[in-house]
DNA sequence: TATCGTTATGTCTGAACAAATATAACGAAA
DNA sequence: TTTCGTTATATTTGTTCAGACATAACGATA
C-alpha cells in the first residue's frame, strides 16, 4: 500500500500563532546566521516575510525571543534568546514525538 | 501562558494526498446525504470544488471510496463504499488520537 | 419522449496572497 | 562626518487560487 502519514502542528497563544515550522526555521537560520536579513536569504524567503513573521513570533510571545540591534558594527543584526532557545528546542522534540506517534498509528488505514 | 497546540494531519499515497481533514469532513457529508451536490451545500463548499476533492480522493485510494452514479431517479447520488466508510473511521481516530498525544506534550512549552 | 436533479467538466473573473521595489532610520567605526 | 549593512516599513506589481457561471450527459419515471 505504500502510505505515508504526514502533519503539520503549531502552537497559538490567544488566537495568535507562536510557533509553526515555517517559524522555527527561520528562527534557527537567525541563530546561525546571526541577522534576519541573512537568515531569510539562507532559507528563500524575502526579507519582507522574514521579518513580518519574526514580528507575529516576538508580538505572541510573553517574553521576547529574539534581540535585534539596528545600526552600528556591521549594520546590525538578531540573535536567538535564552527563551527563544528553548521554545525551538521544545518545539522541534514536540513534532519528532508527534510523528514518531503517527507512524504508530498508520497500521490502521495500511490494514483495511 | 494558555497556549494551544495544534495539528493537521494528511495520508498520502505516492505524492498524492489521500485522505485530510477537508476530504473526510465531505465524506461524511456525502454518508448523510446521499449525493454529493448536497454534501458540497451541506458543508459550504462549491459543488465544483467538493467534486475535485472526490476525484483525487478516488484517484488515488487502491480501491473505489464512493460510488457515484448519474441520470435514473432523483437524478443519481453517491454513497460510500465499506472501504469509504472504513478509512474515515480509521482517520478519524488517529486524528482523536493525536490531539490528545500533543495535549500531553503542550506542557514543554508552557513551563518554559 | 419530456422532465428532473444529479454527476461531470470547461471557462472566466476577482480577490487574496506573495514578491519586488523603494526608502527611511540607525549607530559603530574609519 | 561619511560609509556601511542592517532593521523597519510603505507601495506597487504579479501570480495563484477560489468562486461564479455555463453547459453537456445521463437514465429512471411519468
Amino acid at each position: 500500500m505504500n502510505f505515508k502519514i504526514k502533519s503539520r502542528i503549531w502552537i497559538e497563544s490567544e488566537e495568535n500563532v507562536l510557533l509553526g515550522e515555517g517559524r522555527v526555521h527561520l528562527l534557527k537560520a537567525i541563530n546561525k546566521t546571526g541577522s534576519l536579513s541573512k537568515a531569510a536569504k539562507s532559507i528563500n524567503l524575502s526579507y519582507k516575510k522574514a521579518w513580518k513573521l519574526l514580528d507575529s513570533v516576538n508580538k505572541s510571545a510573553k517574553h521576547p525571543v529574539t534581540v535585534n540591534s539596528v545600526g552600528g558594527k556591521g549594520g546590525g543584526g538578531a540573535e536567538l534568546t535564552d527563551y527563544g532557545k528553548s521554545l525551538v528546542k521544545a518545539f522541534d522534540e514536540i513534532n519528532k514525538n508527534c510523528w514518531a506517534f503517527l507512524d504508530t498509528q498508520l497500521e490502521k488505514i495500511e490494514n483495511l
